[in-house]
DNA sequence: TTGGGGTCCTT
DNA sequence: AAGGACCCCAG
């Protein structure tokens, strides 16, 4: 990731280059980003599109620094430093708590909130109070997490009750703004079927559905979290499909309202419209369901029919919106939920000092997992209940109607390998998608089958070869039939291993699962308890099962593959993402716990009395919860990085097959890059990572992977020149603005950092210790002091806020002295190895030969031109194109101050020994040479050129070196030639772009 | 009060 | 990585 925001700093010093002018260089290419993000981006995404995505792109880099006749050293990562690794580990976890706590707020307000209701409705309904504005929960929930909204007074709030009938156009309003209240915190507490909803303006109603149907997309997971087994997950998706398209036909509905109606729907009127709607809304969708439930008519005596969320079928269960339990795990539905349900849902009705809706929020809030989604979906589950009885073929059907035909893609990452299983697996999945590499073919190839089995493996699911993830590795992979041939490959042993598991997994001998084997045979039930919901593969994995046992529950176990899918594609949290077989059961026993809990107490009498305490327990029940998935998704994390291990290989066999050198770094790869440089052994170095400065890099090539951006050059003595910045500068930036190594100080970017090097002078960390004294001190005498003295600067850094112990040295060291491999091997480059490349094509990319010739043609033709011609673009110019000197005004001042105070510094030197002459010729030489500095693409004069500038006489200097700094240097002379590059992209186009912005 | 600039957060 | 939101400051 480099220094933040160090690129913006250094923007101004970077060259434009044709890439062309690259031609016969040794630079260093520091490969590892690569593969992290392979690493990262292939999980996101489905399935085998991506399977050898990091090959895929070394392959294309590879040609095209080899078009341009680049002679290019791969370098790796090694290890990370420990302090890399504890400033990550630290970062990581602050995210992690950031999100937790705001989730738990969230909670804790919800519940505050959804209380204060059901104490309101106790009340009676004429205690309509106002309800604070969303924005402001949204502060507080920030802010402190106890926080309440603001209750207004008493008195007020009685005032406003009294002449509220009098504004009657308010209600609405008010009305709004408490539904959009309540649907910020659960959107499932409101009832759009509920008189008041259907008394909205259209427009209102348009805004509340908009916003439950967003909030269905993105935050659902948050107060609902999927159930823990996989039986019950596709229940959960379906019953969030089935939500979502009923949100989106009431959306259609009101918005025709909106069209059509106008203005005329208030009172009685709209609420008609209201009903017609309903029964109109029965449209194919639901047709099916109803057909397996007739009695879902009417809706009873309430004005508006059944909740929302609740689907026809469950209007029984549920007649009134009454305070449903939650969604619970199959088996425990069964037995108790169920008849619970039903009699409270009586209880409720007859005595309702509070509204239904609020109960069931409340109940909900409680359970976390709460939602009518998930009753719903229990609902269906449940098959002893007299009318919510749907086959899981019917819930098939229904969502085979549903689903977008996308949401239907099933991964398939098996499709190397050809068995019967594998067969009977794909079948019933889209394996369009999938590089198909034909199994036979692959086979005739031992070699080469065996990268691209665990290729295909590996590359999807990003945690295959850790021990501890492996018993998991093989549940995600169980259809995958593995011939046992692999194994006699020493160098495939891994793989091996891993298909050796997933085969025994199949086969359900692997020790370690013995137990979940065991009780996945034994019930429908079972089954579930062993998976990992969020796998994604999970399906695949209970799909291997089902068919083992009989295939019965096959059509469920299709619906989870689906649903899992769809799971993905709503981007839902990963955080249950984690391995855990064994947490999982225990946390079962805890939410079981907590349902019982709720089925013994269904009165909503009992609901009054639920203390804040009680609520505030759960809370932390769930927490602890939380913790435990937290910790052991950072380790199968942990464990995932082991995957780049597997990628390193193949990408280094790609490599040797192109005959291009690499080495790995001991432990960062820019550091390596960097010594590289500095050891002359590289001309360069190409990467995006700003790191690479901090560890003594030299010569930057910024951008060249990336089409849209010109290549740039950057050079460490340009930094040194334009802006003043040597490498312990930039080290010192990296304390500011925060780097792998060490986080920044918050508040502080790099104009700021800037200026806080202008304003601490010294070597080394000096300026930092010097900062931090001083902070120190400021900090004390806080009040008194606004120092007169003390710069602008100075004066906004006594806002900010250094962590003890500040300028740690050992980040300084781990970059001035990273361990690198300092050898002085020289590399060598050999020819690249068509027949191989080919083999290693088909293999990978599927692709056939020509395919592959093609795509090396460019590049060959190039190699084949033998002697490096010499080139007109020796001359060419980049267009200098304002690379514009420095924009920020704060950011000008800094660098000039910060160059005019080196300046002086060697000046004292200089004066010491020799007397000062020719002040005026200097200066005005100083100016031409930067100027023909700027232009001159490769120069390798610059190093010459320094000292001059710097030793430029005192008097003028300072002015002419603003205005170096500005930029009035591009023009420049030479003269361009174009045929290779592009046009300059419009480097100053943003800056004509004004803001603008409207605050509140 | 407004506009501008910086930083941070989100996509 | 770029754009927007938020915050601070200065005139």
């Amino acid at each position: 990731m480099g220094v933040h925001g160090l690129w913006k700093l250094l923007e101004s010093t970077g060259k434009p280059i044709n890439p062309e002018t690259l031609e016969g260089k040794i630079l260093a290419v520091d490969i590892s980003i690569w593969l992290n993000q392979a690493v990262k981006g292939v999980r996101d995404r489905d399935g085998n599109a991506v399977l050898n995505a990091h090959l895929l792109t070394l392959f294309h880099r590879l040609c095209k620094l080899l078009f341009f006749r680049i002679r290019p050293v791969f370098v790796y990562d090694g290890d990370a430093p420990l302090l890399k690794k504890q400033t990550l580990a630290i970062r990581r976890q602050r995210r992690e708590e950031m999100t937790r706590e705001s989730r738990q707020t969230n909670d804790k307000l919800l519940q505050t909130f959804l209380k204060r209701q059901a104490i309101k409705a106790a009340l009676g309904d004429r205690s309509e109070e106002p309800v604070p504005s969303l924005s402001s929960v949204r502060r507080d929930d920030q802010d402190d997490m106890y926080v309440l909204p603001a209750l207004p007074p008493d008195d007020e709030d009685r005032d406003e009750r009294s002449s509220e009938e009098e504004r009657d156009g308010d209600e609405a309003l008010q009305t709004y703004s408490r539904l959009q209240e309540e649907i910020y915190h659960n959107p499932n507490s409101v009832d759009i079927n509920s008189e008041e909803f259907s008394l909205m303006p259209p427009e209102i109603k348009h805004e509340i559905l908009k916003e439950m149907k967003e909030f269905n997309k993105r935050r659902r997971t948050l107060y609902h979290k999927p159930p823990e087994r996989s039986g019950e997950f596709s229940q959960y998706q379906l019953a969030g499909l089935l939500q979502r398209n009923k949100l989106n036909q009431r959306l259609e509905g009101v918005q025709k309202e909106m069209n059509h109606t106008g203005c005329e729907e208030s009172g009685g009127k709209g609420q008609h419209v209201e009903t017609r709607r309903l029964v109109s809304e029965d449209s194919a969708h639901y047709i099916l369901i109803k057909g397996s439930q007739k009695k879902a008519s009417a809706p009873e005596s309430q004005s508006a029919p059944a909740a929302w969320s609740s689907s026809p079928w469950d209007r029984k269960a549920k007649p009134k919106g009454r305070p449903e339990p939650l969604w619970r795990p199959v088996n425990e539905i069964d037995e108790k939920n169920k008849p619970s349900s039903s009699s409270s849902s009586c209880a409720n009705e007859e005595d309702p000092p509070a509204s239904p809706r609020t109960l069931q929020a409340i109940q909900n809030a409680m359970m976390d997992s709460g939602s009518e989604e998930e009753e719903t979906r229990r609902r269906t589950t449940r098959s002893d209940d007299e009318d919510g009885r749907v086959s899981p073929r019917t819930l098939q059907a229904i969502q085979n109607a549903m689903m977008d035909p996308p949401a239907r893609k099933h991964k398939t990452y098996v499709i190397t390998s050809s068995s019967e299983d594998e067969d009977e697996a794909s079948e019933s999945q889209n394996q369009d998608e999938t590089p198909l590499i034909p199994s036979s073919e692959t086979r005739e190839h031992p070699k080469q089958r065996h990268p691209s089995d665990s290729s295909d493996l590996r590359t999807d699911r990003t945690q295959e070869n850790k021990p501890e993830s492996e018993e998991d590795n093989d549940n995600e992979e169980t259809r995958e039939p593995r011939d046992g041939a692999v194994n006699q490959h020493p160098k495939q042993r891994h793989p091996s291993d891993s298909s050796d598991l997933r085969t025994d997994r199949t086969q359900e001998n692997k020790p370690e699962s013995e137990e979940d084997n065991k009780e996945e045979s034994s019930s429908e039930e079972s089954f579930i308890e062993v998976s990992d919901v969020e796998e994604p593969s999970e399906a695949e994995q209970s799909h291997t099962r089902a068919e083992e046992a009989d295939k019965s529950p096959s059509d469920e176990e299709e619906e989870q593959g689906r649903e899992e899918e769809e799971r993905r594609e709503e981007e839902e949290s990963r955080e249950e993402e984690e391995r855990r077989e064994e947490e999982e059961r225990r946390e079962e026993d805890n939410r079981d716990d907590v349902d019982k809990a709720v089925d013994e107490a269904p009165d909503a009498a009992e609901w009054d009395h639920i203390d804040m305490e009680d609520l505030l327990q759960m809370d932390r029940d769930l927490q602890d919860e939380q913790m435990i998935l937290r910790e052991q998704k950072q380790h199968q994390e942990r464990s995932s990085s082991s995957v780049t291990g597997q990628m390193c290989q193949e990408s280094q066999e790609l490599l040797r097959l192109f005959g291009v050198p690499f080495v790995v770094a001991p432990t960062e790869a820019e550091a390596q890059c960097a010594a590289l440089d500095r050891l002359d052994q590289t001309h360069g170095t190409i990467t995006d990572d700003s790191d690479i400065w901090l560890f003594g890099g030299r010569h930057v090539y910024r951008n060249f992977f990336s089409q849209n951006k010109y290549v740039e050059l950057y050079q460490s003595a340009d930094m040194q020149n334009q802006l003043g910045l040597d490498r312990s500068k930039l080290i010192n930036l990296a304390y500011l603005l925060g780097s792998d190594y060490t986080e920044g100080i918050p508040g502080v970017g790099f104009v700021t950092g800037m200026e806080i090097l202008n304003e601490f002078p010294g070597a080394g960390l000096e300026p930092l210790l010097q900062l931090s004294e001083w902070w120190t001190e400021a900090q004390e005498n806080k009040k008194m002091a606004a120092n007169p003295k003390d710069t602008k600067v100075k004066k906004k850094l006594r806002n900010l806020h250094l962590h003890p112990g500040f300028p740690n040295p050992s980040v300084a060291q781990a970059y001035l002295h990273p361990s690198v491999d300092q050898s002085d091997a020289s590399f060598s480059w050999g020819r690249p190895h068509l027949e191989l490349i080919k083999e290693f094509c088909l293999s990978r990319f599927g692709w056939n030969c020509r395919k592959t010739e093609e795509t090396l043609q460019p590049v060959l033709k190039q190699l084949q031109s033998q002697q490096t011609q010499l080139r007109i673009d020796s001359f060419f110019r980049l267009e200098q194109q304002e690379k514009q000197g420095i924009r920020s005004e704060r950011l000008r001042r800094a660098v000039t101050c910060l160059k005019r105070k080196e300046r002086d510094e060697e000046e004292e030197r200089e004066e010491e020994e020799e007397e000062e002459e020719t002040q005026a010729a200097s200066s005005s030489a100083g100016g031409f040479i930067e100027s023909a500095v700027h232009t001159g693409v490769q120069d390798e004069t610059r190093g010459g050129v320094t000292p001059m500038m710097s030793s430029r006489g005192a008097g003028s200097s300072s002015s002419s070196s603003e205005d170096d700094a500005e930029g009035g240097r591009g023009v420049a002379m030479v003269t361009a030639r174009s045929a290779f590059q592009g046009q300059p992209r419009g480097r100053g186009k943003r800056g004509g772009r004004g803001r603008s912005k409207t605050r509140s």
